[in-house]
DNA sequence: ATGCCCGCTGTAAGCGGA
C-alpha cells in the first residue's frame, strides 16, 4: 500500500497538477491540506473519475483537510477530541478515516505566526488535542499514522539554516515539546528519503529562489504507531512536484508500506 | 535548468502563509 500527504495550497489552484500527480505516483491513500475550498466545492467529480472515495472538511478561504483513497474510506471523523477554537471558530484541520485497514489522520497544525502571538498558544493548544485523539483511537486493531502539514521543524537539521530562525516558530523548544510528547502516545517519525542532496525537506518558500537554492523545511510530517511504522518499506519526498509553473510551496511526502 | 511569491478576496497601499 501506497500513502502519501501533500499540502496543495488550494485544491483549485493545484486541480490539474493533482489529478496527474495521481495518475504517476499511483497513491492508494492520499492526505491533502490547505483545500482552501468548502467541503461542497471539492472536486469531487474530478477525483472520483480516477477511482478514488473523497472525505472532505473545507469551510472556505483558508486550511481544509481531505483524505482520498481508492482501498475504501470508512469511519469518518471531521475534527479532533476537544479541538480548541480560534477567535470562536473550529477551523478544519483535521479529519480521519480507515482507509484498507488502515487508520489515516490528514492533519494542517496551525502556523502560530510568533511566539507571542495567541496564534502560537493555539498552535500548542492545538496539539494537545491531537495527541488525546490519538490515544484515544489507538488500537491494536489495525495501524494508524497522522500525516499531514505540522508547521513544526522537529530538528535544527530540518531547516536549512537554524540561524535565520531565531525568534521564530517551527523551532522553538515548546513546539518540538509537543511532538515529543505525541510521540510518548507510541508514535514514530517516519523520515523520508530526499531524491536530491542531504536533507529531506518537504517545504520551500515561492520567493526569493528558496527552491533552486534548496533553502528548504521539513514540516510536512508522518507520525506512525509502532504496527504503521514496522510495515515501512520505503519513504521519500517527491521533490519534482515542487518543480515548474502551478506547483504547490509543498512537495508530497510518500510512504510505501507491507500492507 | 529547479529560476527571483502565490492564492484568495471585502479586488486592497488587503490578508495569511512559514
Amino acid at each position: 500500500m501506497r500513502i502519501a500527504t501533500w499540502n496543495v495550497n488550494s485544491v483549485a489552484a493545484r486541480l490539474p497538477r493533482l489529478l496527474a500527480w495521481l495518475g504517476s505516483a499511483q497513491p492508494d491513500v492520499l492526505c491533502l491540506q490547505e483545500l482552501k475550498c468548502t467541503t461542497e466545492a471539492f472536486p469531487h467529480g474530478e477525483v472520483t473519475a480516477l477511482g478514488y472515495e473523497v472525505a472532505a472538511y473545507g469551510l472556505g478561504r483558508w486550511n481544509g483537510v481531505a483524505i482520498l483513497s481508492r482501498v475504501g474510506l470508512g469511519d469518518v471523523r471531521r475534527g479532533l477530541l476537544d479541538e480548541p477554537a480560534y477567535d470562536n471558530e473550529t477551523e478544519p484541520r483535521a479529519i480521519g478515516a480507515t482507509c484498507g485497514g488502515v487508520r489515516v489522520w490528514s492533519v494542517y497544525v496551525p502556523n502560530g505566526r510568533d511566539p507571542e502571538h495567541p496564534h502560537y498558544a493555539y498552535k500548542l493548544r492545538w496539539l494537545e488535542a491531537l495527541r488525546a485523539t490519538v490515544v484515544a483511537e489507538t488500537s491494536a486493531e489495525r495501524p494508524l499514522a497522522v500525516l499531514g502539514d505540522f508547521n513544526i521543524a522537529p530538528t535544527d537539521d530540518d531547516v536549512w539554516d537554524i540561524s535565520l530562525f531565531e525568534g521564530a516558530t517551527h523551532v522553538t523548544d515548546a513546539e518540538r515539546k509537543a511532538l515529543a510528547v505525541l510521540r510518548d502516545a507510541g508514535l514514530t517519525d517516519i523520515v523520508p528519503r530526499p531524491l536530491k542532496y542531504d536533507r529531506p525537506y518537504t517545504y520551500w518558500d515561492y520567493r526569493q529562489l528558496a527552491f533552486p537554492k534548496n533553502n528548504g523545511m521539513r514540516i510536512d510530517l508522518v507520525y506512525a504507531d509502532a504496527a504503521f511504522a514496522a510495515a515501512v518499506t520505503d519513504a521519500y519526498v517527491d521533490r519534482e512536484e515542487r518543480k515548474g509553473k502551478g506547483a504547490s510551496d509543498h512537495a508530497p511526502v510518500v510512504v510505501d508500506l507491507s500492507l
